[in-house]
DNA sequence: TTTCTAAATTGTAACCGTTCTCATTATGGG
DNA sequence: CCCATAATGAGAACGGTTACAATTTAGAAA
């Protein structure tokens, strides 16, 4: 537990929605603490890999984090303009995707989906 | 409507599942056609505008293009081994995904689902 | 057919997010 | 404290994508 880890996890609480490693790096050196970006990348991953943070790839394909409430698994509602997240459940869509994998004889199954839109406050 | 066009029109048509564009050229190139990479690219991104292919992004930000059999709106059942592809015709996540965003006040609404697991080839 | 112009093509360089390298620094158990 | 171990981080490398400008081409007009 480094003074950098340490950083890196706040900065991720304090933000609002998904920011990108490169938002996370400039927001801790406008706060002034001197964390690599090497450092951010790697702690990032880590979060990951303990699911501790949920990552989705932007349309232009970079990646985006946020700390994540619970390690269960659930989906997105994402505003377009600003960037607005809002955690969804979905029984139903989960037990979907189970089932049309399962008759299509598929295994290990997963599945990814979001939904984008705009928020009350850009539309 | 030039030579190039046709050849990256044609390489897609052949192509089984998804594949990037730098696949599409060196696939042009094997095939004799001399192709630039760069209008590889600028096919592909007309191509997309018309909504005459898909495109997925892969787990490591790369775009996966295919094309597509029909302009309707549909999802896809992935091989997370071999890359196959399945289209997918959900009504019901359709109108839940309309309904839960609504129902959050969004608007302009559209989503994005893909189911991946290993398939009957695969497992 | 020949001419002409706007559009397409393309090699190359730049771009940008990410990962790698490895010398340096810090951690924490004993 | 000491030291083995792990984390850090500046900079280089990497890979996909895009920008650019020079060249070529398509296709309409003469
Ligand atoms: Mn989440
Ligand atoms: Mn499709
Ligand atoms: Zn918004
Ligand atoms: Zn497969």
């Amino acid at each position: 537990m480094t003074r950098q880890r340490r950083a890196v996890e706040s900065a991720l609480a304090q933000a609002e929605g998904f920011c990108s490693a490169q938002d996370l790096h400039a927001q801790l050196r406008d706060a002034g603490e001197r964390v690599g970006l090497a450092t951010v990348y790697a702690q990032l991953r880590q979060l990951t890999e303990q699911g501790r943070v949920d990552v989705v790839r932007s349309d232009a394909g970079e990646a985006l984090y946020r700390q994540c409430g619970e390690g269960e698994h659930h989906h997105h509602l994402r505003c377009r303009q600003c960037g607005h997240v809002d955690e969804l459940h979905a029984p139903a869509v989960e037990t979907w995707a189970q089932e049309i994998g399962v008759s299509s004889g598929y295994t290990a199954l997963s599945h990814s989906l979001e939904v984008t839109g705009l928020c009350p406050n850009c539309a």
